[in-house]
DNA sequence: CAGACTGGAA
DNA sequence: TATATTCCAGTCTG
């Protein structure tokens, strides 16, 4: 799998040019003849949107290249080229039809750059998806990587190198490079020849070519790995059709094909073929032929895979479930009504596709059903199963889902939790838990250490795993193998991180299978339509100064973050949607912050130290009442609390460049109930302190929305906003109290940290003390100002006193009453 | 069983 | 560019 871009790469697409003109970005335009008359490399001019656009997708046709090389080396493009002018592929050439044709390839690096706009598109999307990885897609031009695992799915739907070199050669402008042939014929040959299969609880290496695995084991970091005197010959066992559950007319091997060896003129009729004809003939090879595999240990697993993939032959994970008869049979079907959607039936269709369980990641957007998709998983390979989340909250949810979904019997998936140890009875069942649960080192409560010499000593069929980006983590790597299961499905709406561990993924789990384009599925109607803005503040001239003159890290945020303009804009933002009907979240990562500005606004609030009979009132009230129609949430809104009433979303704060933030929260109204709405627009703003280090943050965090074709809008002004009425520090006096307020708590923090260094043997404790204790509102205003300790008390405090708890968190409550009662 | 403490993620 | 802060889940304790 090839690495998410990197965030401060520079944003390509058209997407992003409307934003040096501060005014809103185009929407889609009407695709011209894209050779166009102008000068290509007239400077372009500010005009039209449309016509920039049109400019900007002309500086890129090879033409237009060609022109400018020929002029010498020096233009105003050469920068966009990079390496030296390595990227400079105006060399290749083009073919004489080549207006019709829709895709470049960078011959070095495998890049394959789309034109979205291109009348075939459409069919070079449905043959890109399968053999390369999603980079980017924005509006106008999309970008896919070859990689050696994207090419692998390709090879194991049952396409053959030629086909993919004969279409991906029909789909270019150029003649394809040699390089991509040369790359596609030895990733088909090298691959798929190494498996990592369990046996009795016990991992092997395994290979039908005897000489690879000599070849493994010559390998100076994987030969020492094995256990001596272990190795194995055996025959391969046969296999026949599959069909998913909940696929209308066993749709999943419909997915699977592809159309094949038509040229693009007349592709109307794609001709169609069986991946599982060819599929069948490899398995009467298979049969003639012995398996020679070899075993390791648990604890090399990870190296060995790591090696594997450096060395040119990836480990493949592949579950033959329905030959195997050493574990259990699981009952467990989709209830009939079940109906998946389509891009749920492609995703699955490519863990499937060769009739096994292909270990991988799906990459679903928040309210896409990624739940459905994994139980459908499960209802696949009918084994035992364990599933794996984030938290316990998530936990009790899965196991909801599980029994809303399939005909499981509630008695056999159990949630495995600090307050929940049951197992199943049978011999086989489904075992929900956490993370930090199975990762937990060091001193372990009795049952806990039982559950886990249970969870360990057994072989399951299917590992879910669900929010997968947190699994590269040091601490959770290691459950990947000390669990084993036959095949690994992970789940994620984020394949991200802000380190490059991301990719260690793909021996941890598994190549990406499938990765869903948000825009798509919102045109759709399966996650609700977002308009995207960003709300520049200016800042005012106080809090600019001290911005700039003081050099405490904190202080500079709280200034940025409390910037009263934004506050301003904020409110107005919140005034307007609540008119409209809309229900609010508020996002602060500064907790400070938050209270500051709930309490300024008369807003409720939520972060990490909200007790939870409080936060239950706040959101129920949210839910239920018509009155609270806005809350305001830390980072404990990111992945933690449901809110599907949600319809608007600001963000005051957040966590430096994290595009998984972003994104993560930009899902939280994607489920909005009110989505098939005709014109519904869910909305999602990021208010900015203009000329300070937000700025800078801000364009990195939306880099992935952007690959996933966002659009954000820049807002420079609101208009009205200096009419309404009750703004909140509209006089220069209450902006010169809140720039006060902020100065002495900072200098008091400062004091108080200094304090702290002063006896090194009680540092850590004392740290943490005040940590618990600093931050509340109390100190925060310093007692001086009465308002703020009179509105303390205000919104969080005035909601109904007897909340009306959700039927979800009753239903817990009650099957932990029951749990307790048998015991 | 509430609350302190710990460790680890982002 | 590395850090600081927030949050969570688990275990121990009175």
């Amino acid at each position: 799998m090839a690495p998410k871009r990197k965030a401060p790469a520079n944003v390509t697409g058209a997407a992003k040019s409307g934003r040096a003109s501060a005014s809103s970005t185009p929407g889609p335009s009407t695709p011209r003849d894209i050779d166009s008359e102008d000068e290509p490399d007239s400077p372009i001019e500010p005009a039209e949107d449309e016509e920039n656009i049109q400019k900007a997708v002309d500086r890129f046709t090879l033409a237009a290249y060609q022109d400018k090389t020929r002029r010498g080396p020096i233009d105003s493009a050469s920068r966009y080229f990079g390496d030296n002018g390595k990227r400079d592929f105006s060399y290749l050439p083009l073919k004489p039809d080549y207006k019709s044709r829709p895709i470049w390839i960078d011959p070095l690096r495998g890049r394959i750059i789309l034109e979205n706009f291109n009348p075939i598109a459409e069919q070079a999307k449905d043959f890109l998806i399968t053999i390369a990885e999603p980079i980017s897609r924005p509006t106008f031009l999309h970008e896919y990587s070859l990689t050696p695992h994207s090419l692998y799915a390709a090879v194991s739907v049952g396409l053959l190198p030629q086909d993919i070199v004969n279409t991906l050669d029909r789909f270019s402008k150029t003649p394809l490079p040699s390089s991509i042939i040369g790359f596609i014929r030895s990733c088909a040959s090298s691959y798929g020849k190494v498996k990592l299969v369990i046996k009795d609880t016990k991992y092997f290496v395994e290979s039908n070519d005897p000489e690879v695995l000599q070849k493994l084991l010559k390998d100076p970091i994987i030969g020492p790995c094995r256990v001596q005197g272990t190795d194995t010959v055996t025959n391969a066992p046969s296999m026949g059709g599959l069909v998913i559950p909940g696929t209308s007319n066993a749709a999943g091997v419909k997915q699977a094909q592809l159309q094949q060896g038509e040229p693009p003129e007349n592709a109307e009729k794609p001709q169609v073929e069986n991946p599982f004809d060819a599929l069948r003939e490899d398995d009467d090879d298979d049969n003639q032929e012995a398996v020679h595999a070899f075993e390791i240990p648990d604890t090399s697993v990870e190296t060995v895979q790591k090696r594997c993939l450096e060395i040119q032959f990836p480990m493949l994970e592949e579950y033959d479930f329905r030959n195997d008869d050493r574990n259990a049979n699981l009952e467990i079907d989709l209830r009939p009504a079940t109906q998946i959607r389509s891009y749920q039936e492609k995703s699955l269709s490519k863990m499937f596709g060769n009739g096994r369980a292909k270990s991988g990641i799906i990459v679903l957007p928040c309210g896409a059903g990624k739940t459905l998709v994994g139980i459908t998983a499960a209802c696949t390979i009918k084994k035992g199963c364990i599933v794996l989340c984030t938290s316990t909250m998530s936990a009790h949810q899965w196991r909801q889902e599980f029994l809303k979904w399939s005909n499981i019997r509630p008695e056999d998936i159990a949630v495995f939790t600090a307050d929940s140890k049951s197992k199943f009875p049978g011999n086989t069942g489904i075992i929900v838990t956490t993370y930090p649960m199975v990762t937990q080192s060091g001193k372990r409560a009795y049952d806990s250490q039982k559950m886990m010499d249970f969870l360990t000593g057994r072989e399951w069929g299917l590992m879910l795993l669900d929010e997968v980006h947190v699994v590269p983590a040091q601490i959770f790597r290691k459950v990947s193998h000390s669990i084993k299961s036959h095949a690994k499905l992970g789940l994620t709406a984020t394949l991200l991180r802000e380190d490059d561990k991301i990719q260690d993924l793909n021996f941890l789990i598994g190549p990406k299978l499938f990765e869903a384009n948000w825009m798509e599925l919102s045109e759709q109607g399966h996650i609700a339509k977002v308009q995207c803005a960003e709300v520049w503040c200016p800042m005012t001239t106080e809090f600019y100064d001290e911005y700039l003159r003081t050099t405490d890290r904190s202080l500079k945020a709280n200034l940025y973050v409390m910037n009263p303009r934004k506050i301003q804009a904020c409110q107005f933002l919140i005034d307007y949607h609540e008119r409209r009907g809309d229900k609010i979240i508020v996002f602060s990562d500064n907790v400070y912050a938050l209270q500051a500005v709930a309490l300024a606004l008369n807003k409720s609030y939520i972060c990490g130290a909200t007790g939870n009979t409080e936060r239950m009132q706040i959101l129920d009230n949210f839910m239920h009442n018509p009155a609270i129609r806005t809350v305001f949430l830390s980072k404990i809104g990111d992945t933690s609390l449901d809110l599907p009433e949600a319809t608007c979303l600001i963000q005051i704060s957040s966590h430096y460049g994290s595009r998984r933030q972003e994104a993560q929260r930009l899902g939280r109204i994607l489920r909005a109930k009110r989505r098939s709405d005709e014109g519904f627009n869910a909305f999602f703003y990021s208010l900015v302190s203009k000329d300070t280090a937000e700025m800078y943050y801000s364009t990195k965090r939306q880099a992935f929305l952007v690959d996933q074709g966002y659009s954000f809008k820049v807002i420079t002004q609101l208009a009205g906003m200096e009419k309404m009425e009750g703004l909140a520090y509209n006089t220069p006096r209450e902006r010169r109290e809140l720039l006060q307020k902020l100065l002495v708590d900072a200098e008091k923090k400062q004091s108080e940290l200094a304090e702290d260094t002063d006896d090194l043997f009680y540092t850590t404790s004392k740290k943490r003390r005040v940590r618990r204790t600093a931050g509340t509102l109390g100190e925060l205003s310093g007692g001086q100002d009465m308002a703020y300790v009179e509105q303390k008390k205000s919104m969080n405090k005035t909601l109904k006193k007897k909340p009306q708890q959700n039927a979800f968190f009753k239903k817990i409550q009650r099957e932990k009453q029951r749990l307790k009662d048998q015991r």
